[in-house]
DNA sequence: TGGTCGGCTGAAACCGGTTTCTGTTAACCG
DNA sequence: CGGTTAACAGAAACCGGTTTCAGCCGACCA
C-alpha cells in the first residue's frame, strides 16, 4: 500500500485537514492538535508520502544543494576530495552535484549553470576561467579550492610551497643530493606549479642549479610508470632522486624502479606528496608530505554553507591549511626502529 | 552590469513585456517578433539573467537530475564509476547528485530522500537495502550497477564469472599452478563475491582442492600492501599465486612483493581484476580481466534517462556486459614480442 | 455576562518558472 | 468592404510545497 507522487493537497484531502496543516505535521512546526496530527501522519504512512524537494526548495528559496566542480576525476585524491565535502554537505541536509568539466568546452556555461541549481559552488584552482568564476560568484557563494581565486573570492588551500621547499632542502642539504628531478605538470594545477616553484627556490636558496624542466606528465600512478620509463629507461644518465608532485606518481614511479631491479632508496630515492594510505605501507616507506586532502573541501563545504545562510557577508579571505614533511625510508632516511612506518 | 538573482517577471518588466514572452524568448519557443525578441535578449544580457532551476523543474515536472549511490568512495574504480554517468547525464542536461552511504545509519532513508529530488538513481549493488531499494523504486526509474536487485529492477553488471573462470583455469592448467590464494573480502560487494565463487568452481572443475577461504581485505592498494605483509611476510609458506579481487590490490601485492626482493613471476604470479591503466605499464605487466566500468554506468545512465523519459515502462531485466581476459607477464606467460603489452 | 487571550485551523498568497487560452491586430481573400 | 485566418502578446492557471494572516472557538477573568 503506498502510491508513489503524492502531493500536499492529496493528503491533505485524504485525511480531511488543509494543505497547512499536512505541511505543519511534516515539518513538525507550528501548532496542532493530537488528533490532527494523528490523521494526517496516519494518511502519510498510508500512502508512503515524502514532500517533493523541489516544492520546498522553492518555496524556501534555497536549493539544499551543493555544487563540487572538478576538472576530472581521476585516482585516490579526487575520491578523498569528494568524500570531504560529502561529509560536511549531508549532515546540513544539503545533497551534493558534481560536475566534470574535463574535455568539455561548453564547461563554463554548465557552471554557471549548475550555479542556478545549487546554494554554492566549489571549484578546484585552475578549473574555469576567472571571468566565469566572477560571473558565477556573483550569483552564488563561490569557494576555490586547492587554488587561488580571483577578485575576493574565497579559497581553500595546502601549504605547499612551506613543506616542498622543506622537503626539497632536506634532499639536498641533509642526504647531499644533487642531480634531482621533478615529474608532473606545473600547468596542470595551481598546485604543482607551486610546488614545481618551492622544488627550484630551495635550490636557489642553496646555490644549487635545478633542473630547467619538470617532467611534464599527469597526476596517476600510470603516469608515474610512463615517467619511471623515460627517466631510467636508458640512454640518460639516471637522477640520484625523483621529486615527483604527488604519491599516485610516485608510486608508479616506485614500480618502475623496482621492476628494474633498482634498490630504492640506495639506487635511487624517491618522494611523493599527499600522504595517502598506500604511502606508508610500501616497501621502502615513501617519504612525503602529509596535506589534509579531506579537510580542503570539508572546510570549502563549511564556508559555503555559512555563506548561503546569511546571505550578503562574503567570507573573504583564503585559508592555508598547514601541511606536515613526512620522512620515510623512500629519501635515505633511516627506517623508524619498531617496524613502525611515520604514520 | 548585471544583479544576481533576476526572476522571469523582472526581466518582464524590465523589457516591458510580459512573462509569458520572456519565457517564449529564454527557450526558444512558440511565436515571438523580432521587435519583442530583440528587448528581452537586451534585458536578459544586460542583467545577465539565467532562469532559476526549480522554478523550471517544477513546472516541467522533472528534476532533470540523476542520482548515484555508493557504499563509499575509494581510489580510480569509483572515479571511473562517477565519470561513466556524468558522461551520459551531461549531454541530457542532467546534473548529477552523489551520496556516499559509507557508515551512516540513516542511508537508506538519505536515498529515498534524494528520490524526491531527480529523476533516477542508480545503485551500486549491496549499497543499501532491497526493501528501501523497492520502495525507492515505486517513486523513480532505479537501476543497480554491478549487482543484481530484488524484483524486476533493472540492473548493469559486467561478467564477472566467465572471466574469473577462464583465469583461474588458465594459472590451474596452463602454469600448472598449484596454492593459489584470494585476496579479497567476498562479503563486499556482489562482485567480489561473484569472483571468489568463480575461483573456486575453476578448482573443482579441475578436481583441485580450493583455500577454504579468501584473504578479506578491503579494495585499495594499501590494503594490497597489507595482504602482501601477511602473506609474504614470514612463518606461512608462500602461496605460488596470488589472485586479487582487483588491480589495486594486485599492485599493492606487487610492490609488497618486489619490496622483498621477489621477482614475480618467477617467485610469485600476480594477478588482478579491472585492467586499469596502469595494470599494463608496470613491470611486470599486470595479467587481469579488462572490465568496462566506465560502460557500466554509463548504460545506468542511459536506462534511467530512457525511463524517466517515458514514466510507466520498466527496462527490466540484466544487462551483462562482457568481460576479457588479459594475459600479460605477471602470471608467467611470456612477454610479447615488441615491447607491447597487450593493450 | 462581556471581553480578552491563546490555541488551533484553513484560505490564500507566494516562490519562479511554463503553458494554455483568450484576445488583438493585420493581412489576405472573395 | 465584410469575413476568415494567421501571427503574436498577455492574463491567468499551474507545478508542490511553505507561510502569513484572518477567523473560530473555548478558557479564563473581571
Amino acid at each position: 500500500m503506498s502510491n508513489s507522487r503524492m502531493t500536499v493537497r492529496e493528503i491533505a484531502k485524504l485525511a480531511g485537514v488543509s494543505v497547512a496543516t499536512v505541511s505543519r505535521v511534516s515539518n513538525g512546526t507550528g501548532q496542532v492538535s493530537e488528533e490532527m496530527r494523528r490523521r494526517v501522519l496516519d494518511a502519510i504512512e498510508k500512502h508512503g508520502y515524502r514532500p517533493d524537494h523541489l516544492g520546498r526548495a522553492l518555496a524556501a528559496g534555497r536549493h539544499g544543494a551543493l555544487g563540487l566542480v572538478f576538472p576530472g576525476l581521476s585516482g585516490p585524491y579526487f575520491t578523498e576530495l569528494i568524500q570531504g565535502f560529502e561529509s560536511e554537505a549531508v549532515p546540513s541536509r544539503a545533497s551534493v552535484h558534481i560536475l566534470c568539466t574535463h574535455l568539455r568546452s561548453d564547461s563554463d556555461d554548465q557552471v554557471l549553470e549548475m550555479g542556478r541549481r545549487v546554494d554554492g559552488v566549489a571549484v578546484m584552482g585552475g578549473t574555469i576561467s576567472d571571468e566565469t568564476l566572477l560571473r558565477l560568484a556573483k550569483t552564488v557563494p563561490v569557494v576555490v579550492v586547492a587554488g587561488e581565486g580571483p577578485g575576493d573570492i574565497p579559497s581553500v588551500r595546502a601549504d605547499n610551497a612551506g613543506s616542498m621547499l622543506a622537503l626539497t632542502r632536506h634532499l639536498l642539504a641533509d642526504h647531499d643530493l644533487r642531480d634531482l628531478v621533478f615529474v608532473g605538470n606545473p600547468e596542470g594545477s595551481p598546485d604543482v606549479s607551486e610546488r614545481w616553484a618551492a622544488f627550484r627556490q630551495a635550490h636557489h636558496d642553496l646555490g644549487i642549479r635545478p633542473p630547467a624542466d619538470p617532467v611534464a606528465v599527469s597526476m596517476q600512478q600510470a603516469d608515474g610508470v610512463l615517467a619511471a620509463d623515460q627517466l631510467l629507461g636508458g640512454s640518460t644518465p639516471r637522477p640520484a632522486g625523483v621529486v615527483c608532485a604527488n604519491d599516485e606518481i610516485a608510486l608508479g614511479v616506485l614500480v618502475g624502479a623496482l621492476g628494474r631491479g633498482l634498490r630504492v632508496p640506495q639506487d635511487l630515492i624517491i618522494t611523493g606528496f599527499d600522504d595517502m594510505p598506500a604511502a606508508a605501507l610500501v616497501t621502502p616507506a615513501l617519504t612525503t608530505v602529509r596535506q589534509p586532502v579531506r579537510e580542503l573541501t570539508a572546510e570549502a563545504a563549511r564556508l559555503i554553507l555559512r555563506a548561503a545562510g546569511q546571505p550578503g557577508d562574503t567570507p573573504a579571505g583564503g585559508l592555508v591549511l598547514p601541511t606536515e614533511l613526512v620522512l620515510r625510508r623512500s629519501c635515505g632516511c633511516p627506517a623508524p626502529p619498531t617496524g613502525g612506518t611515520g604514520r
